[in-house]
DNA sequence: ATTATCTATAGATCTATAGATAATGC
DNA sequence: ATTATCTATAGATCTATAGATAATGC
């Protein structure tokens, strides 16, 4: 319990101030552009000595992938850990769907760097696109869902949550972001062949608990 | 029709200089973050010497809201003038969710600014919002439409068509590009309320000619 | 002895402005 | 005479690195 993973000591320390630039830069990415922030800025927040910044990164972009990465990744584990005890595709769905959108008040910090990277955070590298080509292609197997390509059904759903999420940025009130999520996971199911109201009622469902 | 809209040639000029400012800032858009881009990189692109930037624009953040605002009017102008002759706002509906996720390949500039700027493109000032409003609220008066709230749905339809332009962008064959625009339109109309059939129906009409 | 961090700085930008030049108005 | 453009530059960053310091390994 005394080393927190890794070999020594040295590498612990190594591994903590990349962790706090990776950190800063989270921060950083939630009220400016990436191409605005000075590592000088970046080393600031992080409360490390500026030489040492190249000692775990190239260049700020280098830095931001990574910290875009690591939003991604925690995203994606969370929906799964979330979602392993449902059974019905249509509900592993809408339930994602409906967490993510209620990041704006859950993850804030997740959510404004969610809306910076844009449309690019499903089709980054190590992305969601993956995980939800998996769920939507068993929901299709299972007969649950019909569409057609499953790339744009992908670009559809991914790019009408990204777009509730900057509504419920723009109208943090957390009721009007609760009614935001369950309607778009509505939409989406209609969107996806289920009829209006079994849609509706998928969307209403209560939610497990997130984290 | 020697001068091309205003007073005297001081003004023409003027205007000229502005114009070619704001079109060097468009193309710069298109491949570069702002932030990273230098106002000596945008008066060379335009050919007009460094101090006349100041003449024009305080900051380089104005510049391209500037072109931002003009990319958006552009927009809204074409598509009311191109669905004006349709009568069925179902179709309205899809033609300009079609003409704009076929962007990537006809209007690649357009594309990817709205891209760039992401889902603020729609809730800009004077942003395509009041538009796509206005339409939902029509189709819905007069039936044709069936949705909760008009600004989730905004959100939710606007979010989709940007995720479909970004693919777009990934994946430019001009064939592939159609299949996804349609696509994308009877997706969006059967979550409007449409049935499947009649949806896909709407979704595959002839489109009228851009520009 | 080794490794990572920190401090300090050279060189390269980049912004904003001042002053000179060129074009137009009257 | 007026107005916009252009050229040149001062001052303020910002990046990348070199060298010194501190922490850990063995």
């Amino acid at each position: 319990m005394a080393q927190s993973g890794t070999a020594n000591r040295l590498d612990r320390r190594k591994a903590r101030t990349r962790a706090a630039l990776i950190a800063a830069g989270r921060t950083l990415l939630t009220t400016r552009d990436p191409a605005e922030v000075s590592i000088q800025e970046i080393t600031d927040a992080a409360d490390v000595g500026f030489g040492s910044f190249y000692n775990h990164f190239a260049s700020k972009q280098e830095l931001f992938e990574t910290a875009v990465a690591e939003v991604v990744e925690e995203h994606g584990a969370m929906l799964d850990e979330v979602t392993a005890a449902l059974g019905d595709p249509a509900e592993v769905f809408a339930a994602s769907v409906r967490l993510t959108a209620r990041f704006p008040k859950t993850q804030p910090e997740m959510a404004k760097i969610i809306e910076r990277v844009g449309p690019g955070y499903l089709t980054a590298p190590t992305g969601l696109a993956p995980r939800a080509l998996r769920d939507l292609q068993h929901a299709k197997d299972v007969g649950r869902f019909a569409f057609g390509d499953p790339q744009v059904t992908i670009a559809c759903a991914g790019g009408a949550v990204l777009g509730v999420i900057h509504l419920g940025l723009l109208q943090p009130e957390p009721a009007a972001i609760d009614h935001a999520a369950d309607e778009l996971a509505a939409n989406l199911l209609r969107m996806l062949g289920l009829p209006g109201d079994e849609a509706s009622e998928i969307a209403a469902r209560p939610l497990p608990a997130a984290g």
